[in-house]
DNA sequence: GTAGGGTTAG
């Protein structure tokens, strides 16, 4: 990776003087950060801007440790560049994420002293930390404390909060908060719509119903997102025929509102993955006779919906036409493509579209794409591609994962090759340290030895060889912890 | 980062 960013410092200077240099690579100086020791230096006459420090922050998201030692250095050591807001955001982001309290209080310090913040963006982030790692408590109370942090309480930060509550399932707080301060507030129909939300993400429609049946009641009048939001609800609790009795009731009432490209999208989804593609399609052609025009989600929906209840061939038909009529398919219709296309066991084509995508498209594969296409090459005992997409993504513009570590590991078992072993041994002690800086990931890693590695390795019948393995295994793993306490150590030095 | 639609398979 050393070499990689010298072979573009050196394209650089082969640049010549009088040609301008080329812009700093995110990609390169990423893979330097994570290949060198944690004390280094950071390479010296970069044009830092914030563009480039936030994309550097974005590649090292899921090596929180090395991203926030890279913030620190060019807080502290760089006289010429000062952080910008959207930066200490994303730092704030990892570094809660990592649950580095001290870090994130610090950084907040920071900002205030620095007059570029907090804003309410950045207790919006730390609040959905807090709600996301089972602490929604102490994000209520970051809401009610904020003010004292330089930054105002109004009608945006209570529906945020109730929000970012609500998508982190925890609905009952929510609606416990929204009754005790919407008269503080004067709730209005963002509110409401977001508590509608709320109990829809958890399948309570009739408690959804309710609310807006209250709202009503208060003089705050349902908007179209207000019924997007319940029919999207019908249809992601199973109500197929409530939803498309909701979906005619709205046509009939009219209400003055009509129907946006949101409502014909969820319709066509909603029916789709509930295996009534016919009715699907029409809906998609009436919106066209409406003159509501689809957009490239509405596309995503139809192709995806064909993909899993219909053939392949028909959603690259409805893909080929949505090129052809001058639409720009974006990296979700390029993953459900593929996908597709691999579930039908069209690896070529899959690949193909790939291609396409990077290519043409000017789409980045996204770790979605990766992971999935690991996952498939690996069902069927293709390792070597699997490897070999994995070995990409460590080079490219996505970096693995966890998931994709367990995805590897878990696929490494089933040609039942000794070598395939060694592979797996060395790829979950690359894991154990991506893990060690990233507790999220812990529950995950738990359920994949207990599951995957275990039956993986028990369906072996040959005795000796599974106890060797195993032995191996667990002296990796050991070797991986012992090294991870070691890495902690160093890192502590600027948590 | 005041709200609604489109990413795996198990």
């Amino acid at each position: 990776m050393n070499r990689l960013f010298t072979k573009s410092l050196c394209t650089s200077s082969a640049a010549g003087a009088n040609l301008k240099p080329p812009p700093p690579d995110p990609a390169a100086i990423s893979n330097l950060i994570l290949s060198s020791p944690i004390q280094s230096p950071l390479p010296s006459n970069t044009p830092w801007t914030p563009h480039l420090v936030n994309s550097i922050l974005k590649r090292l998201w899921n090596h929180g440790p090395k991203a926030l030692h890279f913030f620190h250095l060019l807080d502290r050591r760089h006289r010429n560049y000062i952080h910008s807001p959207s930066s200490f955001n994303l730092a704030i982001d990892i570094a809660a994420r990592l649950h580095l309290h001290t870090t994130v209080w610090s950084l907040i310090r920071r900002m205030r002293s620095l007059r570029i913040g907090p804003s309410p963006k950045t207790f919006a982030i730390v609040a959905e930390r807090f709600a996301s790692s089972g602490k929604p408590d102490k994000a209520v109370n970051l809401f009610l404390n904020m003010h004292e942090h330089g930054c105002s309480q109004d009608l945006a930060s209570f529906n945020t909060i109730l929000d970012i509550l609500c998508k982190s399932k925890r609905v009952e707080k929510a609606y416990e908060l929204f009754k005790d301060l919407r008269g503080r507030f004067s709730a209005d129909v963002v509110t409401y719509n977001v508590i509608v939300n709320g109990w829809c993400l958890i399948k309570r429609t009739p408690k959804a119903l309710e609310v807006l049946k209250e709202m009503v009641e208060r003089g705050i009048s349902p908007n179209l997102t207000t019924y997007n939001t319940m029919l999207k609800g019908f249809f992601r609790s199973g109500q197929v025929r409530q939803g498309w009795e909701f979906f005619l009731e709205m046509k009939k009432r009219n209400c003055g509102i009509g129907f946006d490209v949101v409502t014909y999208t969820t319709v066509v989804h909603g029916l789709g993955v509930s295996g009534e593609v016919k009715r699907a399609k029409k809906v998609f052609d009436e919106m066209i006779r409406e003159g509501v025009l689809p957009s490239v989600a509405t596309h995503n929906a139809l192709i995806q919906v064909l993909c899993k209840k219909d053939t392949v061939e028909n959603a690259v038909l409805v893909f080929e036409e949505m090129v052809r009529k001058g639409y720009e398919p974006n990296v979700t219709t390029y993953n459900v493509l593929i996908r597709g296309l691999f579930h039908a066991g069209e690896f070529t084509r899959g690949e193909e579209m790939m291609r396409t995508m990077e290519e043409e498209g000017g789409c980045e594969a996204s770790f979605q794409t990766y992971n999935m296409m690991i996952r498939y090459y690996l069902e069927c005992g293709e390792v070597e591609k699997a490897l070999g997409l994995f070995e990409r993504m460590g080079s490219g513009g996505c970096l693995p994962n966890l998931d994709t570590y367990n995805i590897l590991i878990s696929g490494m078992f089933v040609r039942k090759r000794s070598e395939d072993m060694v592979v797996a041994g060395k790829l979950l002690v690359e894991m154990e340290i991506l893990r060690s800086q990233s507790k999220s990931g812990s529950r995950l890693t738990k359920k994949f030895r207990l599951t995957e590695s275990g039956k993986a390795l028990f369906r072996e019948d040959r005795a000796r060889t599974v106890s060797k393995l195993l032995n191996y295994t667990i002296a990796l793993l050991s070797w991986a912890k012992k090294f991870s306490a070691f890495y902690s150590s160093c890192v502590s030095e600027y948590r």
